[in-house]
DNA sequence: AACGGGCATGAACACTGTTCAGGACGGCCC
DNA sequence: GGGCCGTCCTGAACAGTGTTCATGCCCGTT
């Protein structure tokens, strides 16, 4: 009856959305699965790398079929996909944010931006730069969407800037 | 000959640059004005206040004179200034991002970008949205940059999208 | 001389991520 | 069947974290 890394996942995403990115801790997700927080360490090798896993989860869990022909109507989709996915788990983009940051997981958006943005034309020693560029907006609006969660209605994202 | 708010700031600015903001600890700050971790809060309500009175110091730093006639100029002006002043500490990125997103310092930015978008014949409406937009830019352009801070030669921000 | 307020102490609370020696328990090979 | 090994886990410990609280010193004012 031993657990797997997807247990470990699947209790910290449920902890997440319940109680915040705050209190995701290594002892409450130990403490659910009714296990010493020491034994998470054979699943996982730090928190951080956990809280890798679990980003990708969400990101994985946003995946919607992709229908735009145009590059720019891809970098749209994307950049929707993403902040609807995010948005979808308390503290979603907080996540998203930190993990990209870091380094450890979340890459996907990223590559399909890139992907997106190879097609437009642009030169290429710019488009990576364009996707990082498109990709902190998104993150940021979204950030800033969900920490002042309210009343202002669902402005959409701004199409791309380039 | 006791310590002053001023001091603190003063402190916790030299432990960031000299050891990162993850190592700005309470402790350490009070360990280096010779005080107990509980003498700071007679100068400060938490760790939070602290940390955005840093973010403003940085800020204020980094200003400048300000040249720029026309709005455009004035925004691409205020965001090299940001990004520059954000640059001149170690993790001086990840402290004003941090600090703008818990709202509890490091207005000065917004509103300055707020004001020359002000004056851009946007709708009126658009303007705080724009204003965030290219704040949301500039800090996630300067937190990459200064992170992977390494050979890549330094890229200007790029201009304005609106 | 008595008092009050600002400033500081030192202990404590309730946590955090991570490491490490040790102990069960299963499947595999001889 | 007996020994072994690897996986999974326990329990304790380390070295911190931000913050609170009762206590007390000292200085300027009344």
């Amino acid at each position: 009856m031993s657990r797997t890394r997807e247990d470990l996942v699947a209790v910290a995403l449920r902890l997440l959305d319940s109680h915040g990115l705050a209190d995701v801790s290594m002892r409450r997700v130990a403490g659910e699965l009714q296990l010493q927080p020491s034994a998470l360490y054979h699943h996982v090798a730090s928190k951080q790398e956990l809280l890798g896993a679990v980003a990708d989860e969400v990101l994985r869990r946003g995946a919607r079929p992709r229908g735009a022909v145009t590059w720019d109507e891809r970098v749209v989709e994307v950049a929707h996909e993403l902040r609807d996915a995010m948005l979808a788990y308390r503290d979603g983009a907080e996540l998203v944010s930190t993990v990209i940051a870091f380094g450890l997981g979340a890459t996907q958006p990223l590559d399909d931006l890139t992907a997106a943005l190879a097609e437009s034309g642009l030169p290429e020693s710019l488009v990576p730069t364009a996707a990082r560029t498109v990709l902190h907006l998104v993150l940021g609006h979204t950030l800033e969407e969900q920490t002042h969660l309210q009343a202002g209605s669902a402005g959409a994202i701004d199409a791309d800037p380039l």
